[in-house]
DNA sequence: CTCCCGATAT
DNA sequence: ATATCAGGAG
């Protein structure tokens, strides 16, 4: 994609969705950054599930301290992975509480200090939390941005290094939310649905199956 | 690179 | 049955 194509691009998906929005359910920057450390290879819809009775008894690091890997483990079992959530959720609290009068930093080399805390999420973190123009790349932004053509690389990093030099200015807030988004519902992993996509016509990718015959009326 | 790992869609 | 889901650690 070009300059033009890519201005266009993000024009779109903004008048689409002029206020984008995390799907992850949370009450403060503490339970987002919990949430984020969970999302990890599991669906928000899942997370949500699971962060709904846990942050109403947890609101802050020193209550998941309180609650304890075991009784977190059994706030969490219906999410993917989670042994090695439980075990670093906890260890993070318990850095948070030592560390950092239980805040969340706002730097990305303090944050992925944090066990279960990487480039990815500290982006969603800084982004989302505390307004930073970061660009998370999960699954969803790396298909995206390789499969239209917007930002081709080999590596989430590699990524996110074309999307820091292609965002145009007005689009650097909210671009990763609009492509998780894009990803998520239309451009989707399995069966990308590129005849209800709006910015079709800028994408390289050729669809291999055609849209669903309507029933004719 | 492998391991972690349940729920859901296809 | 298998691929996928807001990845990170060893």
């Amino acid at each position: 994609m070009n300059k033009t194509q890519i201005f266009e691009f993000f024009s779109r998906l903004a008048e689409a969705n002029p206020a984008p929005r995390t799907e992850l359910e949370y009450g403060n920057d503490y339970q987002l950054l919990i949430a984020v450390v969970l999302s990890a290879q599991a669906t928000d819809v899942g997370v949500n599930k699971a962060t709904r009775a846990l942050f109403r008894e947890v609101e802050t690091p020193a209550q998941m301290v309180a609650l304890g890997e075991e009784g977190l483990k059994q706030h969490i079992k219906t999410i993917g992975l989670y042994n090695a959530k439980a075990k670093n959720v906890i260890a993070l609290s318990e850095i948070l509480v030592r560390d950092f009068d239980g805040e969340v930093p706002r730097e990305r080399d303090v944050l992925t200090t944090l066990p279960g805390v990487g480039r990815k999420t500290a982006n969603v973190v800084m982004n989302t939390a505390f307004g930073e123009e970061t660009f998370a790349v999960d699954t969803h932004i790396f298909r995206v941005g390789n499969r239209t053509g917007l930002a081709p690389g080999k590596t989430p990093l590699a990524v996110e290094q074309k999307l820091e030099k292609r965002v145009p200015g007005p689009f650097r807030r909210d671009a990763h939310h609009w492509l998780i988004l894009h990803g998520r519902y239309v451009c989707k992993a399995r069966k990308p649905e590129c005849w209800r996509c709006i910015v079709a016509d800028l994408c390289r990718y050729k669809p291999k199956t055609p849209a669903p015959a309507t029933k004719a009326g």
